[in-house]
DNA sequence: CCGCGCGTTTGATCCAGGTCAAGGAGGAAT
DNA sequence: ATTCCTCCTTGACCTGGATCAAACGCGCGG
């Protein structure tokens, strides 16, 4: 709710420091990252840009979370991709973005601009390094999410994409999701269901009877507390020890 | 069908030279991959690597397609990655695979040891950054599947795949695919089910039905003729003007 | 305090695609 | 040729989730 603090003058000082493309950086790099970096802010449903147009930077998420989605031209809509803070947007060596891209949340974005980042790219190979992994990261949640979208009944995909977010939020406090978790949904039912490949109807269904069952508690219709975390990974219909994150 | 010929001692001649992770190397760089390259061949069906096994290479397609399969306990499965000829196998860095890799044709890989392929991508940049490259492009392609996955109807779906299948392809012969194409279908009704989220009856009923509305002409059953292009593309459900390669 | 609006829940019905169950059809071995 | 296979097609029926249609509830402005 409330946003996180932080000297935008100093790196050092970025919650987002050791996770995002910059992770790897030292002091020097650093600073020529600095040199070359704004921010901006967007409203909780503000869209940051559409697809087809040109995107003038690349960016880390630094508080907040944003989507992004694919719509077709009938109006149906699918999303696929989810930024959590320290998750890197847009792609070097493209001026167009192939998705709309909204906060869902207020977001900030820490930018670079295109042409000095990408230079900067080129000269400085723990950024180039850093944000393979990131992508590579990124390629095995997309996968992961695959097999949510084409294999999984609406239970198991509610309860994937609560333990998806537990999980996310958690590493943001460096500490695994267990028994008594509480998290906020940074989303409305609508976008839920975009993100599943489901109707809003269904994802509302499928959260009331987790809740009548006692999976999950719901105080308003954000707030969740999941007093047995296995129970709700079992729901999932992944194998539970482990499998998921390999 | 019938193997591509190579001299196997000289990159100069290998058919995927200007498209795979060595694309941008010059002769010196090349020189240092030939030099830790050797060759794997898998015949069609068999497994290239199991889920959670140690990969103790990383690979270039060379020839053949291969799957990237996701499996749940109870044996639902989900094709999450198709390989074509270029396209890279394995993930710097981490030494256990994530999903079944499957050759669903005779595959030839150009393989490189990890260690010595993780410190020449240190060394060599221009590796380095077609290899961001391809993973850009493999996420691009991961979250159109997705949009596939999530919103299409089962005909949808199928014209979706056969459109993939023969702009890759044609991609190979370094052409559009147009009215009159024609390619192969390189799996099975159930491996496309696998790729869709479908089951095989699905896969098949909504073949017959292109099929006999004269979408498509079918010799044998795995050999496809598309008539009108454009035809096929409307059955995609994606705005036919280029957005789905935006 | 009331009414309006938006997000959500819940109910009733429908239908695309799944499931179960028989057949083809081609190819390899006998 | 005949018999297996394996892969594919087709049919009949069923069901999970979509669709259509009301309410509900909570925050906000008047």
């Amino acid at each position: 709710m409330d946003k996180i603090a932080f000297d935008t003058k100093d790196c050092g000082s970025c919650p987002i420091r050791h996770r995002a493309v910059c992770a790897n950086c030292q002091a020097d790099e650093l600073a020529q990252l600095e040199a070359i970096k704004f921010y901006r802010t967007y409203q909780a449903g503000q869209p940051i840009v559409w697809a087809g147009d040109r995107l003038e930077f690349v960016a880390s998420v630094v508080t907040g979370i944003a989507s992004l989605n694919q719509t077709m031209e009938d109006g149906r809509r699918q999303m696929v991709g989810l930024l959590f803070p320290s998750d890197f947007l847009g792609r070097p060596g493209r001026n167009v973005v192939n998705y709309d891209v909204t906060a869902m949340s207020e977001v900030t974005l820490c930018c670079f601009r295109k042409a000095p980042f990408e230079d900067l790219l080129r000269r400085v190979p723990s950024v180039g390094s850093r944000l393979l992994e990131m992508t590579l990261d990124e390629l095995d949640s997309a996968r992961e999410w695959m097999l949510i979208l084409g294999r999984k009944t609406a239970r198991e995909k509610i309860a994937s994409l609560l333990v998806i977010i537990a999980r996310r939020q958690a590493g943001l406090l460096l500490t695994k999701p267990g028994d008594g978790a509480q998290f906020d949904l940074p989303m409305s039912r609508e976008s839920m269901s975009e993100y599943l490949g489901l109707t809003l109807e269904t994802v509302s269904r499928q959260i009331s009877a987790l809740k009548k069952e006692g999976v999950i508690v719901l105080s308003g219709n954000r707030s969740v507390t999941v007093p047995d975390f296995d129970r709700l990974l079992e729901e999932t219909g992944d194998d539970v020890d482990g499998g998921m994150l390999a």
